[in-house]
DNA sequence: GAGCACTGC
């Protein structure tokens, strides 16, 4: 690892990333910066040694250090390290590192563990949701999910045992991310002996200083480091004229490549498992076609939906004279890393999700990547040798592309978030000090939903049950619907349930006679009510026969989904036991199931329209039920459902649904402000 | 009769 200081422009070595990185560059360089570290030491008369005590000097001096860095220079890895053996863990405190994902968390802390030659879980931990590989005593760098430190902060909200907390991967603005820079700046108005680590992107680098030092009581409160890492250079290549299809395109640039370009994988981004598919039936059709000699072409589909072992088969070397394909959604783009990657195909779209606050309805749409979101793609193709990456686009079309993509508190629904700040006893949140501000409009409906569903008063203040709905890792509506089942005396089956939509793909659908044959197991767990006591029905066939994996198989279930359900309830039942709620059965008795669903489900009924489709209470939206509904066939018999969840793609569809009768709505009471006249509307 | 990017507590 070699620090360096910043210089504008240096994104990564290679010429031709770096003439596609000049329009990077320049957003950066329009504010004004300077090796600023080394001047304030010469100031204050001190002598940098090495790169190593240059940064242990920055975080003596600094509060906050935002560091820049590329996959590979070692940041997550050795920074820890350097303050551990400086003495930042000594007298019992502890290093932290953050990660927004956890498989990142777990693989680093083995890493880190192995250097410093101990066993995992004593001065090298880390602590995920279900996992706690930590020593309270020994542990001394701890690796954690950023979830895991932001729920801490409810515990200890001064963070007490942490030295030194390093927000890995910031640039990905996950909301825990953003959620935790925030309060970390809170705290350390506090306590200024904290130090914080920012790990970012170049491209963020300026607006997490300006945010740092936007305190004027302390305007130099952070400075960036740049640390050099060793990568490859990645030649980028633009199609000369845009394409209408960039899937046949893509299937044309990996035929080229295989046919005329030196031996390694390809990689290539599409949007999701339908283009997935498309593009390996395209390829499917050519493979007959290979000119002799070239190597025989290898496809493999990658996405979130694939079983394990599909997925692990992306790793597997390819055979010799053959060349791994891997189609993939951005999952490959900072989630999973392949080796051996020498080419990338760049679709240049992204399906992201949106949230809508004025309709409560989310969106999934195909959009054009961010610079920043390109480049790491094209950085794929450069991490064990020099690559070349084929952007499906012009490069005049580089300039219309954000430069980063928008955070994930812009674009999601923020009723559990703003409950969870105000447990931290943040109230004022259009005064809270955002990286980024969410909408106002999305606070405010989160803000009405929480006074709508009892979580706070009139005021504005928790009230007693929202404080502890507050406390589950889980939806607020959800959690209500806990805290009802006390009232329905359904504890045992509600529990099931939330733990059950928390997880989604449980059922496993293939393609073609596999989709078919899956269809029909689904049948065997299908409950006349619907979706919600289908899911009942599909755990606890699952608890019965011993939760194994081949069963699951055989029942067209996921077992990696069906075992995390068994993880949420488990958690959450520790809940119901620390609120006195109890673990009653409902005894079969359905109605008092779905009485009990109505509670969390307020937001979220809609009534029969004609073949298939429902109009929305609120808002009068019309809804497709969707295909993998058990109601996707049948007419409710009252005319009226309650929902889990609502999203727009092609239509916009209602998941995991169940019929109720529209007097529960009543009987609940619930009532929703008018924005516009104050005055209380009915939710009929 | 037709479909869901990715995370996290």
């Amino acid at each position: 690892m070699t620090l360096q200081f910043w210089k504008p422009g240096t994104v990564g070595p290679g010429s031709n990333l770096d003439r596609a990185t000049e329009i990077e560059g320049n957003v950066v360089a329009s504010a004004p910066l300077s090796s600023q570290i080394g001047r304030q030491a010469q100031r204050e008369g001190l002598p940098i040694f090495k790169h190593r005590n240059e940064l242990l000097y920055c975080i003596e001096r600094y509060g906050v250090l935002i560091v820049v860095g590329q996959t590979g220079c070692g940041k997550t890895t050795q920074i820890p390290q350097y303050l551990y053996e400086s003495g930042w863990a000594s007298s019992g405190s502890v290093i932290a590192c953050t990660q927004p994902r956890r498989v990142a968390a777990t693989s680093v802390a083995t890493r880190v563990a192995a250097e410093v030659g101990c066993t995992l879980g004593d001065e090298v931990g880390y602590t995920i949701r279900f996992e706690d590989v930590s020593s309270k005593e020994r542990t001394r760098i701890r690796y954690m999910t950023d979830g895991m430190l932001f729920r801490e902060t409810m515990i200890d909200p001064l963070l007490s045992k942490y030295s030194v907390i390093m927000i890995d991967e910031a640039h990905e603005r996950s909301i825990y991310t953003d959620l935790l820079l925030g309060i970390l700046k809170k705290i350390r108005r506090k306590r200024p002996s904290l130090r914080l680590i920012v790990s970012s992107a170049t491209l963020d680098a300026v607006s997490f200083q300006n945010y740092f030092n936007s305190n004027a009581a302390s305007p130099d409160e952070s400075v960036i480091v740049s640390l050099e890492g060793r990568t490859f250079p990645v030649e980028l290549a633009y199609l000369s004229e845009p394409t209408p299809d960039y899937v046949a395109k893509a299937v044309e640039v990996v035929w080229g490549i295989n046919n005329h370009g030196g031996p390694g994988d390809i990689l290539v981004f599409l949007t999701g498992r339908e283009e997935i598919e498309r593009c390996l039936e395209m390829l499917a059709d050519l493979l007959p076609r290979a000119p002799r000699g070239s190597p025989v072409l290898v496809p493999l589909p990658l996405h979130a939906g694939l079983s394990t072992e599909a997925q692990l088969r992306v790793f597997e070397t390819a055979e010799p004279r053959h060349r791994k394909v891997i189609i993939s959604t951005n999952i490959a783009e900072a989630s999973v890393t392949i080796n051996g990657i020498k080419y990338v195909v760049d679709s240049g779209f992204v399906k992201m999700r949106t949230f809508n606050p004025t309709t409560l309805l989310s969106t999934l749409t195909a959009t054009p990547v961010s610079i920043a979101s390109a480049t790491q793609r094209a950085g794929r193709a450069g991490r064990t040798s020099s690559g070349i990456c084929y952007r499906l686009y012009t490069q005049s079309s580089l300039k219309t592309l954000a430069p980063t993509t928008p955070p994930e508190i812009t674009r999601t629904d923020l009723t559990t978030p703003i409950l969870q700040l105000k447990v931290l006893g943040i109230d004022d949140l259009m005064k809270f000090d955002w990286v980024t501000g969410p909408p106002a409009e999305s606070v405010l409906r989160a803000l009405e939903s929480l006074l709508s569903t009892g979580m706070i008063g009139q005021d504005g203040r928790l009230t007693p049950v929202g404080e502890k709905v507050a406390e589950f890792p889980i939806e607020v509506g959800i959690a209500r619907m806990l805290f009802t089942s006390k009232d329905y005396k359904c504890g045992e089956e509600i529990l099931t349930i939330a733990a059950m939509t928390a997880v989604q793909d449980v059922f496993v659908i293939g393609d073609g006679a596999q989709g078919a044959l899956a269809e029909l197991e689904r049948r065997k767990f299908t409950a006349e009510e619907g979706d919600h006591l289908t899911l009942l029905n599909a755990y606890n066939a699952f608890t019965r026969y011993g939760k194994s994996s081949s069963w699951c198989k055989s029942h067209a279930l996921s077992f990696r989904a069906m075992s995390r359900a068994v993880s949420i309830r488990a958690q959450l039942k520790k809940y119901m036991a620390r609120f006195n709620l109890p673990m009653e059965s409902c005894q079969g008795d359905a109605k008092r199931l779905r009485k009990c669903l109505v509670s969390g489900y307020v937001r979220n009924c809609a009534r029969w329209m004609a073949e298939g489709t429902y109009r929305s209470v609120r808002g009068n939206m019309l809804l497709h039920v969707h295909p993998t509904s058990v109601m996707f066939t049948r007419k409710p018999r009252s005319g009226w459902v309650i929902f889990h969840e609502m999203e727009e793609t092609k239509k916009t569809h209602i998941r995991i649904i169940t019929e109720i009768e529209p007097d529960w709505l009543l009987e609940y009471g619930h009532k929703y402000l008018d924005r516009r006249t104050g005055q209380e509307m009915s939710t009929t």
